[in-house]
DNA sequence: TAACGCATGTAACAGGTTACATGATTTA
DNA sequence: TAAATCATGTAACCTGTTACATGCGTTA
């Protein structure tokens, strides 16, 4: 059984306590390439972990700025933390709705298939120097070498892959 | 939207009868490397299918093997399938389990995390080689250049990344 | 004045997963 | 004789998605 939604969160905050805002930061700069959340999965996670106790809650009153929810691991949820980062890891998946268009592409004029090339060159070019902008803070704020792999394979996908993607939108046009 | 179930069948479909455990079949060689399917999601989707008219089934027996339901596309999914490989792409999703693993592994002893490398490695070389496998009858039996490129996609993406954590394993030792 | 950053939450729903159930024939 | 191939299906469940709702302060 692959990590979900509670294990992750659980790992964020044994990195410190964090509210379900930050939580959803951390995940969209240095884990977008290999996981993704969104508010409405992390805020009912966030309320399940309080619930049994894995997390605890501590409101905190702002003026200039909504309240905010500060969010700690306990011990339970340590253990529970535990038992997720050394069990099996499972198999990667990969879901491209831009692949799928393309493999059952025949019946679509070339124009329309080099848009699709394009959006999908477009998104992998934000998301590949959103990578790399994260680098150099992140090695300030402590970046593990095993956090520094994570981050050569997100460098190491998103380069070969649109080498790919620009090399057969050329042969497309 | 992205593409879901029904459409990648209904795509799958397209270029001819098949049965469930053939579109199976087309899904964990071709596309398994952007996509993945189980029978649990196949057959009642083909049952949603049918009650829809967008498909029919044809019931064959057979004496030496298991009985077959053969299904086709009808016009109406046709129609169908056309609005939705026109339909703009969404955004591509990566769910690993060994990165988020390796991200939060810092309590981790090293041999565990060195069995964490190996079996990821070991994975993506079945992909490959399972991937590579089947160009040469996929050729054959007609393979466009759009299909090429989502080919030549996933060998690039294995090829990178197997050599990002073969690299990391080493260091790691 | 529009957009962005900060900040949290709910309700309905969709979609797929897991586990179970069956069984003959062929290949190693 | 164990395992793989062919072949289909259901039921319960889990997890996450989408859309909606609110609202102030700051920056462009």
């Amino acid at each position: 059984m692959a990590m979900k939604g509670r294990e992750i969160i659980l790992g964020i905050l044994q990195s410190g306590p964090h509210t379900g805002y930050e939580i959803n930061d951390i995940l969209q700069t240095r884990l977008s390439h290999f996981f993704d959340a969104t508010f409405g999965m992390i805020y009912p996670t966030l309320k399940k972990l309080e619930a049994e106790k894995l997390v605890t809650k501590q409101q905190i009153s702002q003026t200039d700025r909504p309240n905010k929810n500060i969010y700690t691991i306990t011990e339970v949820g340590q253990a529970e933390f535990s038992k997720a980062i050394g069990a099996p890891t499972s198999d990667e998946i990969l879901k491209s709705d831009f692949l799928m268009h393309l493999y059952f592409s025949q019946d679509l004029p070339k124009d329309q298939v080099t848009v699709f090339f394009q959006e999908e060159i477009a998104r992998k070019e934000v998301k590949l120097v959103t990578l790399q902008a994260q680098l150099a803070t992140w090695i300030e704020n402590g970046m593990t070498e095993r956090q520094k792999v994570t981050f050569d394979y997100g460098i190491a996908y998103y380069t070969a892959t649109l080498a790919v993607l620009k090399k057969a939108v050329k042969s497309n046009q």
